[in-house]
DNA sequence: ATGGTGGTGCCACCA
């Protein structure tokens, strides 16, 4: 059975209830993975959205900050929620589906404006963060698994609307790049993103400090969904609902969608 | 420069 599985930045899901709602009626994801909740998990409106069919979450919340939510049409089993780094953050939780496949769902620190872990100790605790993922997934090497989620790096050239001018800028330097790397490698992960549309710029995030956004078109692509080897190949029709960025009272993020024949 | 949250009434912190 085909389901299709979408990853999406909500900064914050009380504010923007109806937008979720509207993805749900619009889109209808079978799984629809959640970052920046900004919520303590007992009050996301869990009943509005299974309402609209999805009965089942697993989720991690904390007041005002972070928080990481599945929502999904079919049975969820959580199986993990991982503090790595040790920020007391709530920014991981991973759950299985009743065909085996484990969901991961991620939101990796944004690693404040300065790139250098000596004078900013926000970008330290996002290398940090991604060092663990990586010791993390050579420990436990994932099978059958899927990775989304809101990982603040743009790996790529086509990843940013100008690869030179963001070097030097959190979230596309070639340190974070090769942390990144270093998990993907660990629990061999494939892009399934970049796998489906392998060229050509792709953006899933666009400042609310830009103005004229969809012109100026100054993005960046930090939302990923990975696979293992062993299922990305079953995996298609890769999109970012670009529309979603221009909804009322939007989010930064746009969703991402993958479908896999599984 | 824009926007969310929370604790207080505009400001700090975060992205």
């Amino acid at each position: 059975m085909p389901f299709t599985l979408a990853t999406w930045n909500i900064n914050s899901v009380r504010l923007r209830e109806g937008l979720v709602a509207r993805l749900m009626s619009e889109e209808a994801p079978d799984v629809l993975c959640l970052q920046e909740c900004k919520s303590p998990v007992e009050k996301i409106p869990l009943e509005q959205f299974a309402s609209l069919g999805y009965g089942h979450i697993v989720a991690r919340g904390q007041k005002g900050y972070n928080g990481v939510a599945i929502l999904s049409r079919q049975p969820l089993t959580e199986v993990a929620a991982h503090d790595f780094a040790a920020l007391g953050h709530a920014r991981h939780v991973a759950a299985r589906l009743e065909n085996g496949v484990v969901i991961h769902n991620f939101y990796v620190p944004a690693g404040g404006d300065i790139p250098d872990r000596e004078k900013n100790e926000k970008f330290g605790q996002k290398l940090d963060y991604l060092t663990q993922m990586r010791d993390h997934f050579i420990a436990e090497k994932p099978q059958r698994a899927i990775l989304v989620g809101d990982l603040n790096i743009a790996p790529r050239e086509d990843d940013v609307w100008n690869h030179k001018q963001l070097l030097k800028i959190v979230s596309h330097t070639p340190i974070e790049v090769d942390h990144l790397a270093a998990v993907q490698e660990a629990g061999d992960w494939v892009d399934v993103t970049r796998a489906d549309i392998p060229e050509g710029p792709l953006f899933s995030w666009w400042s609310y400090r830009s103005p004229d956004w969809q012109n100026a078109d100054k993005g960046r692509r930090l939302d990923h969904v990975w696979a293992t080897s062993d299922i990305a190949g079953v995996a298609h029709s890769s999109r970012v609902l670009r529309d979603a960025r221009g909804w009322d009272q939007p989010s930064d993020h746009a969703p991402v969608f993958a479908t896999f024949d599984l």
